[in-house]
RNA sequence: GGGCUCGUAGAUCAGUGGUAGAUCACCCCCCUGGCACGGGGGAGGCCGCGGGUUCAAAUCCCGCCGAGUCCA
């Protein structure tokens, strides 16, 4: 094994002097210019020095301090980049939101498949990180929300193998050490107050030696030498216990935050007032906070140790909070009466902030992924604006926010947050409802509400505990919440995962070089020649490689073509076709023999079907932006012969008017016979024209990437599409439904396959139409009158059932003696229902009933017996029922059961006399 | 993607194999000068859909559709 000291011992330290010491507090090991420096500098080792203080020569808001990073790595040769979206998840399937700036370049361009928009790049990226959320608005520096500025070199070693988009050595460790001290130099730092410590890195599989740099207490940027890819027989052993070994690239990652540093250029009391000043005065005045001069003295020296107040280092807030209390010889209580609602308010403004992000970045509230951290995050902000009393609607909050950030979807957003207020507020009355009949039910006894009912309440109702407490209380039952509650919850969750291992590959597909694909250069031909690489025995049927094919690959949510490889002596069927590094398989039923020449025939009716499918998949997004908003994204797309499905992301169920008005405008498109064009510019230049919309159905690999143009709409796509949008023919949207929460599917239909389901749906109306015999025009109004008659004449036989059987029962029926009393024992074939009407009758008039029937082809009695009678109807019914083969029960006063013999019915009914007496004497 | 909960009158819900209920809202009547309240009466249900088990299913089982919720 060997230790990463080494890595430390930069030719820059050495030449200004710099010294290594170790941390007499924590022990960890740090640089700086400071001889006789003992502590690194970092909270909980050190206190914030910056507060009241003037750290930098000026006060810098947020978007200067932004502005003077991004222009000093510019006058040092870095080109300035846009940000990215923060849902991360539109270009990688590992993680949801966009964490750090790094992310924005992994994977395709940190393992050098895809060249980086520049190099060396500087960038200011929005991030959200979940994770600190409970330290948010009580350290006074934690936030969810957050601009990662950075600057990155992306290296590979002379050495390398393989080749890679990048070539050689931009700058690495001392260069941007040198980087990061000069830009404390020009924004006026004291040096001698820095502190570089030394902190390795590990993450996501990928480690490196690392760098916290440190400035009067507070943690302004965290310097990443990516160098390493985990290896077990690596020759380093990192923190994380894995073993790792050094990669081809090498890549240059920092962070800078930039909060952090426009709080250290004006020293307010906590980085959220100097974030967004306006907002904490806004959210001050609107939950009437005022302090008096002494209460405000008192919050800013609380603000100077409020760095102890993190739930990851503290043992609890309380504790935290009890301490802090003591070293400024308050009461607790007093400190926390002041601090509490100020610490809610910096948290909605910072969580207004991630939403502004989420919801400006087009992610739509849902309950699976990206949209359920939003969903969370919105209720989660609710709460404390209730709580604090904050009289502002939420949606103005987040608005404010998103003004700030500049969003021009404002008007969504405010839309969104509207809506999932009101599913929330829903929600809310749901579970209220649901607590107070437990807690009257639990009121009455000693017990309290029992914890796994809790677990439910939270599980499937999302209700949290201490809301259930609260309600609770009112109706005077008790609630014991578990310390270990949330662990609890998680005990129901088990996962029993079982991963599928793919089976090993052949090797000569390694060999092989990658297929041409005709397919892009000529989409209409279906016809080709090619020579037969080789040729794979499959389970069923053989995988033929060809050097050049016509044959579309599955893939882009299009399915693979069909046809037939013919040479000389065989056709072979062509059932499937698949691309796996380049290199095209077609599935075939026979062998076309190595080496032959073979003419390969695209089944062209299948193809063109496909074709116009995917043309009007483009279209039909096209549409439903226009129609339902910017903020519509595709999460999802399958291409059919017979007709396509298209996710998209929305808040709110798709009407039937939205699907007219998308319809139409989809039509529209094709009448005007547009150009669909395709282009392969470099992947750079496409998304610096036309952004991360591009990007629908992920993000393609490689330097030039292939677009697809169908008037504005521009999409990376690889499949295949007819040449003008008139051949597309027309486009029939068969029906929406949602996929889940936040997501909705459009089906649709193109070109003849639309005809078709037209004809279908005709068809079905026709038949209805002939069946009430009246026009199709006719049909709704008359199956309504259908059906609203249909269910008078089920009143209306009830009603006269209920006279029937009164009628039968007042008439002469042969009435026996049971004891002293009279009973009917009658066979009257009808069904259960007219039974218990005849009985119920014979009843009231103080007779006991005995019916059966043998409608229906099986027997059924009914026992009716009046009160106090002395008789149990369901032992009668049982012996009864016994004769039949069958059984039966109910209350005493009044059972039913039956059997499948009908036969003996009537012997059963003779002998129910006897039964009834003897049930008597029992 | 997985787990859990729920679909019964216009609304909110009870009913867990044996005659479909309550409260509010609605309609009519009584009480009142009028309103609120109060009293009496009435109307309103493919018990989400489809299959299965059973003599019998709102109830048990399976599938589907829909709503909600937690987790990744």
């Amino acid at each position: 094994m060997s230790s990463l000291e080494q890595e430390y011992r930069l030719d820059y330290f050495e030449a200004e002097d710099f010294v290594r010491r170790e941390c007499s507090s924590c022990g960890a090991h740090f640089w700086t210019r400071d001889h006789d420096r003992e502590l690194c500098g970092e909270p909980p080792c050190e206190d914030y020095r910056f507060i009241d203080d003037q750290s930098f020569d000026e006060e810098y808001t947020l978007e200067e301090m932004r502005e003077a990073f991004l222009s000093y790595f510019e006058d040092h040769d870095h080109e300035r980049i846009d940000p990215y979206p923060v849902a991360a998840n539109r270009w990688r399937d590992d993680v949801l939101l966009t964490q750090a700036s790094i992310y924005d370049f992994q994977p395709l361009v940190t393992s050098g498949q895809t060249p980086p928009p520049a190099n060396p790049l500087t960038i200011s990226q929005p991030c959200i990180r979940m994770q600190d959320i409970d330290n948010v608005g009580k350290t006074g520096r934690h936030t969810m929300a957050f601009e990662m500025m950075a600057h990155h070199a992306f290296n590979t070693r002379e050495d390398a193998d393989e080749e890679y988009a990048y070539e050689g050595e931009v700058y690495w460790k001392d260069e941007t050490v040198e980087y990061c001290d000069g830009l404390f130099e020009s924004l006026g730092a004291d040096l001698e107050e820095i502190t570089y410590i030394e902190d390795p890195w590990v993450g996501g599989g990928n480690a490196g030696p690392a760098i916290e740099v440190i400035y009067k207490g507070a943690e302004l940027a965290t310097l990443v030498f990516m160098s390493m890819e985990q290896d077990p027989d690596g020759e380093y052993e990192m923190k994380d216990g894995n073993r790792y070994s050094p990669m081809d690239t090498y890549i240059v990652d920092t962070g800078y935050g930039l909060e952090r540093w426009t709080w250290m250029s004006q020293g307010t009391p906590t980085v959220y007032e100097a974030v967004y000043p306006e907002m904490i005065a806004f959210l001050k005045e609107h939950a009437g906070i005022e302090h008096t001069d002494e209460e405000a003295e008192l919050i800013h020296r609380t603000a100077k140790l409020a760095g102890h107040m993190d739930i990851d280092e503290a043992e609890d807030m309380e504790t935290a909070r009890g301490e802090i209390a003591d070293r400024l010889d308050v009461s607790v209580d007093h400190l926390t009466d002041l601090m509490e609602p100020l610490e809610d308010i910096y948290a909605i403004a910072d969580h207004c902030r991630a939403l502004a992000y989420m919801f400006g970045d087009g992610i739509v509230p849902s309950n699976v992924g990206t949209g359920y951290l939003a969903r969370m995050v919105l209720r989660r902000t609710k709460r404390l604006v209730d709580n604090v009393g904050v009289d502002a609607p939420l949606d103005e909050l987040v608005d404010m926010q998103a003004k700030r950030l500049e969003y021009d979807n404002r008007d969504t957003i405010r839309d969104i947050v509207r809506t999932e207020e009101a599913k929330y507020r829903e929600t809310l009355e749901r579970g209220s409802r649901k607590v107070e009949q437990l807690a009257a039910e639990y009121a009455d006894t000693d017990e309290p509400i029992p914890v796994d009912q809790l677990i439910e309440l939270y599980d499937s109702h999302g209700i949290q505990p201490d809301m259930v407490a609260e309600i609770a209380a009112e109706r005077d039952a008790a609630v014991e919440i578990p310390d270990d509650f949330y662990s609890l919850v998680a005990a129901r969750h088990d996962d029993a995962g079982g991963a599928a291992v793919d089976a090993e590959r052949d090797e000569r597909l390694g060999d092989l070089p990658e297929t041409d694909k005709l397919y892009y250069e000529n989409q209409d031909r279906m016809e080709f020649e090619a020579v037969v690489l080789d040729v794979f025995e499959a389970e069923e049927g053989y995988d033929v490689v060809l050097d050049q094919t016509m044959f579309y690959p599955e893939g882009g949510g299009q399915p693979a073509d069909h046809g037939t490889l013919a040479s000389e002596e065989t056709t072979a069927e062509v059932t499937d076709v698949q691309i796996e590094d380049g290199i095209v398989l077609h599935r075939t039923d026979r062998d076309p023999g190595k080496g032959e020449f073979v003419r390969g025939q695209v089944d062209a009716e299948r193809r063109r079907r496909l074709m116009a499918h995917h043309t009007a998949t483009h279209i039909i997004g096209h549409a439903t932006r226009q129609v339902l908003g910017d903020h519509i994204r595709q999460a999802g797309a399958q291409k059919g012969v017979d007709s396509s499905r298209l996710d998209v992301r929305h808040y709110e169920r798709i009407t039937r008017e939205d699907v007219r008005e998308i319809e139409r405008i989809a039509n529209e498109m094709v009448r005007e016979d547009i150009s669909v064009r395709q282009e392969w510019p470099h992947r750079n230049d496409a998304q610096e024209e036309h952004g991360f919309d591009l990007y629908q159905g992920g993000i393609p690999p490689g330097t030039n990437i292939r677009l697809i143009h169908i008037g504005d709409d521009v999409q990376a796509c690889g499949g295949t599409h007819v040449a003008r949008t008139g051949k597309v023919g027309a486009i029939k949207v068969l029906k929406t439904e949602p996929v889940q929460d936040g997501v909705e599917r459009l089906v649709f239909a193109a070109g003849a396959a639309a005809i078709e389901s037209t004809q279908r749906t005709e068809d079905a109306l026709y038949e209805a139409a002939d069946v009430l015999d009246v026009n199709p025009q006719e049909v709704p109004e008359t199956a309504e009158r259908f059906f609203t008659e249909w269910k008078e004449r089920g009143k209306q036989i009830d009603r006269l059932k209920d006279e029937l059987a009164e009628a039968r029962a007042a008439a002469e029926a042969d009435e026996i003696a049971v004891g002293d009393q009279s009973a009917v024992v009658q066979r009257l074939d009808a069904d259960v229902s007219e039974l218990r009407a005849t009985a119920n009758a014979l009843v009231d008039d103080g007779t006991i009933a005995v019916l059966g029937s043998g409608e229906g082809g099986s027997a059924v009695f009914v026992v009716g017996v009046p009160d106090d009678a002395g008789i149990n109807a369901g032992e009668v019914v049982g012996e009864l029922a016994g004769k039949v083969g069958g059984g039966g029960g109910g209350p005493p006063d009044f059972a039913q059961g039956g059997g499948p013999n009908v036969d003996a019915l009537d012997d059963a009914l003779d002998d129910a006399p006897e039964i009834l007496r003897g049930v008597l004497n029992a």
